[in-house]
DNA sequence: ACCAAAACCTGATAAAAGTCATGTTTTAAG
DNA sequence: CTTAAAACATGACTTTTATCAGGTTTTGGT
């Protein structure tokens, strides 16, 4: 491994990637891949490294193969605030790349993370060719922006216990529980939660102490293990 | 025109509308534009009508050829949330459509207004074989994304104030000015107002007093005429 | 193992914004 | 032109949530 973290001999190949059947790039023909296996760096983070910073200008894009990584969007009094939570199969970078902008958004690691870099000229010749690559992005874009309006909608409306609560929702459906069925598999401080719920960190600390107190979860280790999801469910407001 | 306001003597062709070139479908070709041109119906719709309502199977899409339009997604007491605003070339409906789901908002008409309607199959057929659409298409879903983050950003950390006047400056340059250079061209109830903010509208009300009183607008007749523009950039507290 | 730094927690207080109540003006329908 | 309904406005009050200040505990580096 490179001292800036890279490694180029990489031990992943786009053909075999196991994350490539959960990710845009599942429908993609052995030509396609072959593209970006030959073009495409490897590289490690470690938990709390930075992949790229908002402002920054995209070169390529990022698909990871193992790891957690938070993209959070900073406001002015340097106050972040989490737009999204991504996992292995899961794209990165795209969109400033799609719209020719600067990043928007800061992708940090929550774990010992393993990505692969496609670079953008590879991304392009391939995007330019495949129109069904180009379908799986629309469709991803379409699912991210309804998540995204439907986020608009609860923080205009929705109190922070709510909101809370359907968090505490969100991070399990996208990272799932450890083996007890029970445990959130992702490691957060309060501060992040805080940033992924909208409110500043004393209130999400003391939220969840009340949904501790309530029995609707227990802290194992720096973890969050849901007791009652069903009053979580009933605490989150949700209707569907 | 029908009872139901729908129009299939169309006075309209894809070919030389005018909103064309600000749409997605400014790079197509004459073949592509005539496959939608023979399917597609014109409709209108009175100020106060609905489009299409959350919740409902999309069947195609809408293009606006002329009018505005607000995209409002609804919480649980009944409290709107304006998601979107759209004008002359905007597209309509065409997420529901694109990763195959229900509409996740309401579209009603601001304004008397004049739509295209496409067929879900027509736009599949051009969808399929043209590349260059799809990609014109990731790159509004991009960009629409990127304000919707923005979006969050701001509603998790700013004060309503600001953002009312960050609300101003958007329908600024959503919709331009009139002749005067100065009032904002869209009509707007203070609940919609209200709700493109995400505020109670007694709070919209106060606000856009207080902005009266301070003079930084004037409201002339249902409009608003801004009259101090940079004092409204200083309020909205934007750092780009 | 030790120490500093970061993360976590809790209480008190203040500020922001929502709600409720009530009245006025404007708009639209007959 | 009249009248009901909707939109607008404002004051009083309450609730929610942020902020500030002070602790404790945990973590990571030497």
């Amino acid at each position: 491994m490179l001292h800036n973290g890279k490694s180029h001999n990489c031990n992943v190949e786009c053909l075999t990637c196991g994350a490539r059947h959960k990710s845009i790039f599942c429908h993609l023909e052995t030509g396609d891949l072959a593209v970006f296996n030959e073009s495409k760096t490897c590289v490690s983070y470690k938990k709390g490294q930075i992949l790229f910073h908002e402002g920054g200008h995209p070169v390529g894009m990022f698909c990871i193969n193992q790891g957690k990584i938070k993209l959070s969007h900073s406001g002015q009094d340097g106050k972040e605030q989490i737009v999204r939570m991504a996992k292995e199969g899961d794209v990165l970078g795209y969109r400033a790349l799609l719209s020719n902008e600067r990043y928007n958004a800061t992708a940090v690691a929550l774990d010992d993370t393993e990505v692969c870099f496609i670079p953008k000229d590879a991304f392009f010749t391939v995007l330019k060719t495949n129109l069904n690559l180009s379908l799986e992005i629309i469709k991803m874009l379409a699912l991210e922006l309804r998540w995204a309006e439907q986020t608009i909608t609860g923080l205009a409306q929705k109190p922070v216990r709510e909101r809370m609560a359907e968090a505490l929702l969100f991070l399990k459906e996208t990272y799932g529980f450890e083996a007890d069925e029970a445990t959130i598999n992702v490691t957060l401080s309060r501060e992040d939660i805080a940033n992924l719920v909208g409110t500043a960190t004393e209130t999400a600390i003391r939220l969840l102490s009340e949904f501790k107190h309530d029995k609707i979860v227990e802290f194992v280790g720096k973890k969050i293990k849901i007791l009652d999801i069903k009053k979580l469910v009933r605490t989150a407001n949700v209707m569907n």
